[in-house]
DNA sequence: ACATTTTTTGGTAGCGCTACCAAAAACTCC
DNA sequence: GGAGTTTTTGGTAGCGCTACCAAAAAATGT
């Protein structure tokens, strides 16, 4: 025989903890729950004596509004996740930077996830996030699971997708053209005249666009007649020290090189500073060139020319362009090209 | 005259939105939505042969659990909001590295917020990410303002305060002896035998952290009959741009200093390259010293003497701390001394 | 075979807020 | 002063899941 109805106060949950609800200022105010509600979030709905008494009330019982219980009211969140294969790289740090000043200043909070260059983890990551109803994703590149892929299209929620440049993206897609931006260094060196070229990276195995780079580097060295394949390459994560290595590696096995294209500028600026100290000339001796623009670059000595890539702004445009779609302005393309620029400095 | 109550399927909500819920699930497999909501979440609670319904129904209906609604009924989510002054700054950023690596393999999500050195802003940061009813929350350094204390306080809920350590923290602490570490540069300097000393900072209006350290290197040099008042800063962010300018002003309006002690590597790293470049040599010129321990110190000409911090560690040392509190263990002491390492080098 | 205990499964009110519908109050026009 | 319109305020079911209480089934002991 089943018992007899608990009275709401008698059925209470989490006893003890006695937070302050939006229905404790609706008492203390006066006033009805939806109306301290408006107060908060759309105030121009209430008359500024009601919004008076309600701020006072929130004033004197310090309330804090459950982001939660609303989220779950009006099925969503002010959450937009951030998904980077690492951050443990600068490029993404600073991304992720220009990112998430704008959505704070918008009033967003985001929730930053990290792959690992592992599309399954991206796709159990883009699962686990959705289910905290965000206003939009934000990721990194254009390779996903089919199943992330199909999963954020039938979402149906802004999705930006940065770094590099597609022709096949989910929602929105802004960056760089990054194989044109490797044949552009892979350009400079042969303008420059310097014909035995190497390419030299790390963790090219994971790292697609750095492949798509060492890819248009080949391919602009064979149309001069070059030779492109002078690789030089390891699954190390990209590091200074790991451009020292691969730079001392490579010099050793050919020392005919003349010219060095590294992946990133770490890679190129630990190579240079190794070359610093053992001596050998940058670029008399060998020039080297990097790809990313840190600004490490232009205190070697010699200064590193680079590709540099507007990382800062690419990421405060992904958010831009997200939180233009969340507003309902079409203001910008579905498809933003920052552009790349070449630096010449002093190691070419 | 009210009108009658609609059906359930008339009143709903989200008109278009077709979402599947656990109740669809449930269905599916031919249980209650609490077996599924079992399955889930505490699969040792269930038959194995209801577990198998359960997650082909899950597959087949492609259901992904909503984490708002289950956090409304937990009262809580597995989020961890993380709060850092600056995400321009590398030490940050290891230290959020650290963090959300260790808390995502724990299942756990972070929240990224960034204050800008603002205790105004951190206290509506703070408010802000409390609606979202997060398991705990890391934030930086021991300065707060009260309304910030008092909520966190209040809230109960686990609270991590890092990088310097003090005797007066919210919840649990960890870090250095920030200080301490301060005066370790400068005691290395003055047993060195340098005698005029400078220190040199930017941003230190904003950064208590680099002024205490600031006021060890003092206290160390008049202990030691030196004058510790010559000090050099502006309120540029650090940046190795920064340092080679704060670099250049010393030297010109000083050019006596036999040392430098540099608020951090950034501004280090910024003078050995700048000193490089001008011919000035160091230590034989001028010795120099940082702070924070970057990897590019192992690879200037010279290598940079500095004293470091372990950022990552302290990153996942906090998130460990925070992990072994939410699952009520007690392994950490509240108060966690990761200690810093002078890295004696080539520039002093 | 039955009693007792343990394990598994289920019902439902409620977590806190808001979308939706509606009523009341205030304002404007004739 | 009353009709019509606009603005402001209110009631409540429901968003999706789970804590709590309870029932049913299975396992164990005598």
């Amino acid at each position: 025989m089943p018992s007899e109805k608990l009275a709401n106060r008698e059925r209470r949950r989490h006893q003890g903890e006695n937070r302050v609800t939006l229905e404790d200022v609706a008492r203390h105010a006066g006033v009805a729950p939806i109306t301290v509600s408006r107060a908060l979030n759309t105030p121009e709905k209430v008359s500024a004596k009601l919004r008076e008494r309600v701020d006072h009330a929130v004033k004197v019982l310090g309330y804090v509004p459950n982001l939660i219980a609303g989220g779950l009211a009006s099925a969503g969140t002010k959450v937009i996740p951030v998904v980077v294969p690492s951050l443990s790289i600068l490029t993404f740090i600073e991304v992720i930077h220009g990112i998430q000043q704008t959505l704070e200043n918008a009033g967003y909070q985001v929730l930053l996830g990290s792959t690992d260059y592992d599309l399954n983890r991206e796709a159990a990551l883009v699962d686990s996030v959705l289910g905290y109803s965000p206003s939009g994703v934000i990721m990194t590149g254009l390779h996903h699971r089919d199943t992330t892929v199909q999963r954020l299209k039938a979402w149906g929620r802004p999705v930006v997708e940065l770094m590099e440049l597609g022709t096949s993206f989910i929602d929105m897609n802004v960056g760089v053209e990054t194989s044109e931006a490797g044949g552009c260094m892979a350009s400079h060196l042969v303008e420059r005249g310097y014909r035995r070229i190497a390419f030299l990276g790390t963790g090219m195995e994971r790292d697609y666009r750095a492949r798509y780079r060492y890819q248009a580097h080949r391919e602009v060295l064979e149309r001069a007649g070059l030779d492109g394949t002078l690789l030089f390459q390891n699954e190390e994560p990209a590091s200074y020290e790991a451009g020292r290595r691969v730079f001392l590696e490579a010099l050793e096995a050919r020392p005919d090189i003349d010219a060095i294209h590294f992946a990133n500028d770490n890679l190129a600026a630990g190579a240079i500073m190794e070359a610093n100290r053992q001596g050998i000339r940058v670029p008399e001796d060998v020039a080297i060139g990097g790809y990313l623009g840190l600004s490490l670059a232009e205190h070697l000595t010699p200064r590193l020319t680079t590709v540099a890539l507007p990382r800062f702004e690419m990421g405060v445009k992904a958010a831009e362009m997200m939180l233009d779609r969340l507003a309902g302005r079409e203001r910008h393309s579905q498809r933003v090209d920052l552009g790349y620029r070449l630096a010449v400095r002093e190691s070419t």
